[in-house]
DNA sequence: TGCCATACTTTGATTAATCAAAATTATAAA
DNA sequence: TTTATAATTTTGATTAATCAAAGTATGGCA
């Protein structure tokens, strides 16, 4: 049975592979995102080659075998089930399930796994709009858009958020951008770096490239 | 921060204790109860005394101090309330839930808990009819009377389980002897060393005294 | 081509929790 | 009172995870 050390390991090592082109992922960006030092990633990392869930190559960087990939896949489907699971039945706040999630995935049996999932209808997306692998290791990737390199004018709706933050949830979530509403871009100043989108019947908001680039939307045919 | 390790020896002292006529509890009985070797519970006491947890005398045994009792009734209070919440909203069977919330005791938030409490309605008992400790540390304990000690003829209520096994607690559910369930002692042999119960408006079940030592009833006025 | 900054690995220690086995103390029996 | 047995503590090791700091490659720049 792999420790929650281990299962944190292989998690930020599947998150930090989608955030690059190849899918050798470094040693550094690993110590970096569970913020311990470096060579204590290196440690660890070489006895996660040793159980055969990774290939490493000293100098070089880390990539997931097919265990691996499995058990990253089956913590993020848990840890997603459990963040709508917490939003939608025990009504907590949007902002303060990812931390909650992070610990309760490692725990919860498959059992209940099951039984939550059957609860709330087999969900296909958790609350921030990302989507939850299926029980066999399935996850349908849909093709968003960032924010920022939306086009003027078109009808779009906001489909999921890629920074997990609390206050920056909360900034949202008071301004009324999440997943599900549908908004216009109705300027946009490249030299101020910013644009001004527009609500469906509501309010105008100004949004800085660095915040529009976490809010990920879809076209509205 | 105590360490999971921390809280189960604090609550296995406070359970230890329920079970002698004193508040000194044995190392022995310790080491038994968490299946470790008698020296590693020697090491850990004397830490839990370093951390003002529990008074320890060498030879003797250690007593919880405040500290700890607050500790153990805080775990004890969020073991039965997430008992509770695995049956009520999780459907889970009850011989199933004893494991699964000696994990997530120790990792649920206090505001998960909180809105657990919230949506249960604030329960005071467990599914096995353990009392829940309030939030302030309060606990009622009811007057209950083993069942083996039960005089013949009355009308009594099961109102608890004190063995949590799962195969104990399926045979129980099987044979309808549930908490709430009210039936009536038939007869006694006590050279055989056994009962005779009958359920209200059911079967009829013998029951050895071990068995019956372990359900604990309530007398019906 | 050679050097150097940066990234990475190694080394030596530390902490928490554990064990087996040896040493000690207390208890109950003779 | 002495002794044997049972309970407890000590000792010396181990494992998982970590750190700081010293050592080592590698890739780009001069």
């Amino acid at each position: 049975m792999a420790t929650v050390t281990v299962e944190n390991y292989i998690k930020q090592i599947y998150l930090e592979r989608l955030k690059i082109k190849g899918d050798v992922v470094s040693m550094g960006s690993i110590a970096t995102a569970l913020e311990v030092a470096p060579g204590t990633a290196t440690t660890m990392v070489k006895s996660l080659a040793d159980s055969e869930l990774v290939e490493y190559e000293p100098r070089v960087g880390v990539r997931l075998k097919d265990n691996g990939e499995k058990m990253a896949l089956g913590l993020l489907r848990r840890h997603r089930l459990i963040e709508l699971f917490l939003v939608k039945i025990l009504g907590l706040d949007w902002s303060e399930i990812h931390d909650e999630a992070e610990m309760l995935e490692h725990v919860l049996s498959d059992k209940v796994m099951e039984k939550i999932d059957v609860l709330l209808g087999r969900p296909k997306i958790d609350p921030h709009g990302d989507p939850i692998p299926s029980a066999t290791g399935m996850l349908d990737e849909r093709n968003l858009v960032p924010l920022n390199q939306c086009e003027i004018d078109l009808k779009i709706k906001i489909s999921r958020i890629t920074d997990q933050q609390a206050d920056f949830l909360k900034f949202l979530e008071k301004n009324g951008l999440m997943p599900g509403v549908t908004i216009t871009i109705i300027e946009r100043n490249q030299f101020a770096d910013s644009i001004m989108i527009k609500i469906d019947e509501g309010e105008s908001i100004s949004l800085g490239s660095a915040a529009a680039k976490k809010i990920l939307v879809e076209l509205i045919s």
